[in-house]
DNA sequence: ATAGGGTTAG
């Protein structure tokens, strides 16, 4: 069908864009034209048309020839007008460019005359799919309608589609529910508008609708599901589903990672090998964001030896997130090793090291990274750069230079504080002592404090044991979480205020909150073992249970006196302990100890904060048995070696 | 020619 355009359509002065560079260039200087040489002419003749049109639609071609191409075209051509057919190669060679809002203005200029085709608009919706532009989108939505092409369903889904990117699901909606004919694309396309914006349960009712759902409607489907945390629903559609592909894959494993439960996500990564998938730079870097997670440091060291064997690019994408892997692993030479071994690196990357080295405690390293990234003119810091930088003076109690980072760095590259320059902030002036500053920074900051501030703040009232101050911060909490009940009792107990402690117990009862079990994993023979504290159904408990009665027996001759304050801080739980077992990570550790050769290092990965008894045992544990112990708290790392930890008891 | 998957911080 061919309608004759309606100009006064297209004179709309909408599609010259004022920000778009785009010029046609009339004239071609000699010295233009002979760059293109090589390529073009191979032979003495003036290259045939087609083959210009394959070098413009060929990826590596850049913008500059793509110019040049085209005005050669018109240079060369007899006629003042190229053909409907030529100009829509241009139309799409734009759209499939670099800046796809070139496609528009070629449009505006030169191709108002025409009796546009489908193709055309094919073309131009396929620059909004890239641009983004919900003007253009709604411009181009019109002419469609206008000229009858609203019954094409490739150009509707097409025009769907840039609804749903551009979040317009109205208009998405609108679109697909006017449509004549719908095809499957169709119904893809929405339940991927609806499972975007969340609404789940429209998603599935367009999903019960469609006649033979394929890979791509359930792969939809479970992305949509794990989006609102419906892991179980993600589940039940990735297991029923006939037949899957990579993509489907990459989203099962993305989504567990997601939803925080990499052991999950890992598991489906084995079983996608079993099943003969190749995993792509998608999978790999949803992977190595598991294994970071959960501490995974033999099967990332595995990605890792994958990636090399398969000839990955290591661009930045793929190298921060083997750096991040390798820190959060407590591995940090192998993090630098990536760092230097890596030939491009942007500010992700530099982020990730600095953060890893704070994170381990090695705290002038960081802050040494950070200066060779402010003399590096290729990379510029941002506000997660800066977090690192606090992160690491507050782990090695540098309090002049966070002074001067957070007071005037921080501006001077132009960005602003946010919730977690504060945190840090708070956390190292509350760790010094310097409680009274650490609550004037929280009172004058211009967002208001968020939970992780007052409890940096009640962390130095801990540790300094300010009980005054953290009554007043735990009012000012408004008790919402139970950590900062858990601390105000620790603090209680740690000044022999008992009644204080039982009253802080009612509330917490009163309130329904409970405290969090201690969880602890290790890696052993590519197995994550997760601990969980007092649980005993480990398959080799016993042996766990007689390894440590054994370890404290003979630390118990050297010195070790358990720490009573700390133990009491929630009596309840601690009698249930005393009674089954110890804490997890104690458990991990002697599992550890049984399952790994003597000598090597193990790796704990914990997800509360570490008790100053387990830290205590811990510390002489690396010693009687000569092994380097490495373990993650939520907040930071502890390397023990030879009966001492990095953190030099402060955390 | 159109539909599903992508890192970094507390």
């Amino acid at each position: 069908m061919h309608v004759m355009a309606n100009l006064s359509f297209y004179a709309l002065p909408i599609f010259i864009d004022p920000d778009s560079k785009f010029k046609i260039q009339e004239e071609v200087r000699d010295e233009q034209m002979h760059l293109l040489q090589p390529r073009l002419f191979s032979s003495t003749s003036f290259p045939r048309r087609n083959h210009l049109i394959n070098i413009m639609q060929s990826p590596s071609t850049t913008t500059k020839q793509l110019k040049h191409i085209h005005a050669l075209l018109f240079l060369k051509n007899p006629s003042p007008h190229l053909s409907l057919y030529l100009c829509n190669s241009i139309l799409l060679a734009y759209a499939n460019s670099l800046n796809p809002n070139d496609a528009f203005a070629f449009f505006a200029t030169r191709m108002s005359h025409f009796t546009l085709n489908k193709f055309t608009f094919q073309f131009l919706l396929k620059a909004c799919s890239k641009s983004k532009s919900l003007i253009y989108i709604t411009q181009i939505h019109l002419m469609t309608l206008k000229l009858g092409f609203s019954s094409y369903t490739y150009l509707m889904n097409s025009l769907h589609h840039c609804y749903v990117l551009s979040d317009q699901l109205r208009d998405a909606r609108n679109v697909f529910d006017e449509m004549p004919q719908r095809d499957i694309v169709s119904f893809n396309s929405m339940i991927h508008g609806y499972t975007k914006s969340g609404d789940m349960v429209s998603a599935i009712r367009v999903f019960e609708k469609v006649p033979n759902p394929n890979v791509i409607t359930r792969t939809a489907m479970v992305v949509g599901f794990f989006r609102c945390g419906n892991v179980l629903a993600a589940r039940r559609v990735f297991e029923e589903m006939p037949e899957r592909d990579l993509v489907s894959w990459n989203a099962i494993i993305l989504g567990y990672v997601q939803n925080r439960n990499p052991t999950e996500a890992l598991q489906f990564f084995r079983r996608m090998q079993i099943e003969s998938f190749k995993p792509n730079v998608i999978t790999i870097v949803s992977v190595l964001s598991a294994c970071a997670s959960v501490g995974a440091l033999d099967t990332g060291k595995w990605v890792h030896i994958f990636v090399n064997k398969n000839g990955f690019l290591l661009d930045p994408f793929l190298g921060s997130a083997l750096i991040d892997m390798y820190s959060k692993c407590g591995a940090v030479e192998l993090a630098l090793e990536v760092f230097t071994c890596l030939k491009e690196k942007n500010t992700c990357t530099w982020n990730s090291l600095i953060n890893g080295l704070a994170m381990n405690g090695h705290a002038e390293q960081a802050l040494s990274l950070f200066n060779e990234m402010r003399i590096d003119k290729s990379v510029r810091p941002d506000e997660v750069t800066f977090v690192g930088v606090l992160l690491a003076c507050s782990h090695g109690g540098f309090i002049e230079e966070g002074r001067k980072h957070f007071y005037c760095t921080v501006k001077e590259y132009g960005l602003n504080l946010v919730l977690e320059h504060y945190a840090c902030m708070v956390d190292l002036l509350g760790r010094c002592g310097m409680l009274k500053e650490a609550e004037e920074i929280i009172r004058s900051m211009q967002i208001s404090p968020d939970i992780v501030i007052w409890r940096a703040l009640l962390g130095g009232c801990r540790i300094h044991k300010d009980v005054e101050l953290a009554e007043r911060v735990v009012l000012e909490m408004e008790a919402c979480s139970s950590g900062d009940y858990v601390l105000l009792s620790n603090l209680y107990a740690s000044v022999g205020r008992w009644g204080d402690v039982e009253k802080v117990r009612m509330i917490m009862k009163e309130k329904g909150i409970k405290k969090i079990p201690g969880s602890s994993s290790i890696e052993v023979n590519n197995t994550i073992h997760e601990f969980i504290s007092g649980n005993k159904s480990h398959p080799r408990y016993a042996e766990i249970s007689e390894k440590l009665d054994e370890l404290g027996r003979k630390i118990s001759g050297d010195g070790y006196l358990a720490e009573t304050c700390v133990v009491l801080y929630d009596i309840e739980e601690e009698e249930k302990e005393q009674a089954l077992g110890h804490h997890s990570e104690k458990l991990a550790i002697g599992f550890g100890l049984i399952s790994t050769p003597p000598g090597s290092t193990i790796r704990i990965v914990k997800n509360l904060r570490v008790c100053a008894d387990c830290h205590n045992m811990t510390k002489l544990i690396s010693k009687i048995c000569d092994r380097e112990i490495v373990v993650r708290d939520r907040i930071r790392f502890h390397h023990f070696k030879d009966g001492k930890c990095s953190c030099k008891d402060y955390w």
